[in-house]
DNA sequence: GCCGAAATGAAAACGGTTGTCAAAATCCGC
DNA sequence: GCGGATTTTGACAACCGTTTTCATTTCGGC
């Protein structure tokens, strides 16, 4: 039964950027849906498992995840304030991985890229305040 | 009183590989050291803040921590089986992020970029079991 | 030695995550 | 449709790394 998956694949494309769990067992109630934080760690584990979202850890140790249109490989940009995201490709970096990981005989190599800085309007903001 | 953060930083420069905070005090406690958890875990944040330590998340969320001897900028790449780091320089990485960021209109940029993968002898032995 | 400030550490609090387990839903053969 | 096996669910508790609290100790200056 993917009911309760689907349902949380679904409220995790409504949002805009990385949401935690614990948000998306949020909206959902807020929504009305019925379902547990049990389940929606376990569909979350379940599509991050299945490459349908996007998952990343945030400096404070917790998950967040964003739902991933296709499965392609991407990093994101992260407004160090406001939580802003972007995603950019960098087939520059794919490649310095690939390199410097084969170049120390390491095979399957994978990579977890992080920008993080401060966006225009949040340093806009900053120095006005 | 810096002479616990010392001690606290002699430890891990005595480890090879990235330790976590409970790993350090249990280590420190086989020693003799009289520490306590509260101080090892302010110690290590303390050398972190000034760039003493790097300092990485795992997968597990939990906090791990290196020595590193310069407070040059630099990357890890990590055997996922066998836990052996490798630091590498990745001056283009560094341009990237930069760039990328200031494309977006984003300032004070900075990174985290881990490349894991399987090193040659870990590789070699999945082949062999 | 004495005082205030800073450091220390034991224990409790915290928070996100994971496990437990009984109840409910679902599937399957009939 | 029905009964039983199987899976899914979710309330709750356990877990675990980390942080906070706060009383005690230590240090620096006098």
């Amino acid at each position: 039964m993917t009911t309760r998956r689907d349902a949380v694949h679904d409220t995790l494309r409504k949002s805009e950027g990385f949401r935690s769990a614990q948000d998306v067992y949020a909206e959902m109630r807020l929504h009305g849906a019925k379902i547990g934080l049990t389940t929606v760690y376990r569909a979350l584990q379940a599509l991050a498992d299945g490459g349908q979202v996007d998952v990343l850890r945030t400096d404070d140790g917790e998950s967040v995840y964003r739902a991933c249109a296709t499965g392609s490989h991407h990093h994101h940009l992260v407004c160090r304030r406001c939580g802003r995201t972007v995603e950019v490709a960098g087939p520059a970096v794919e490649r310095w991985a690939e390199m410097v990981g084969s170049e120390h005989g390491f095979t399957e190599i994978t990579h977890t890229v992080e920008v993080f800085g401060t966006c225009a309007s949040c340093s806009a903001a900053a120095k006005a305040g």
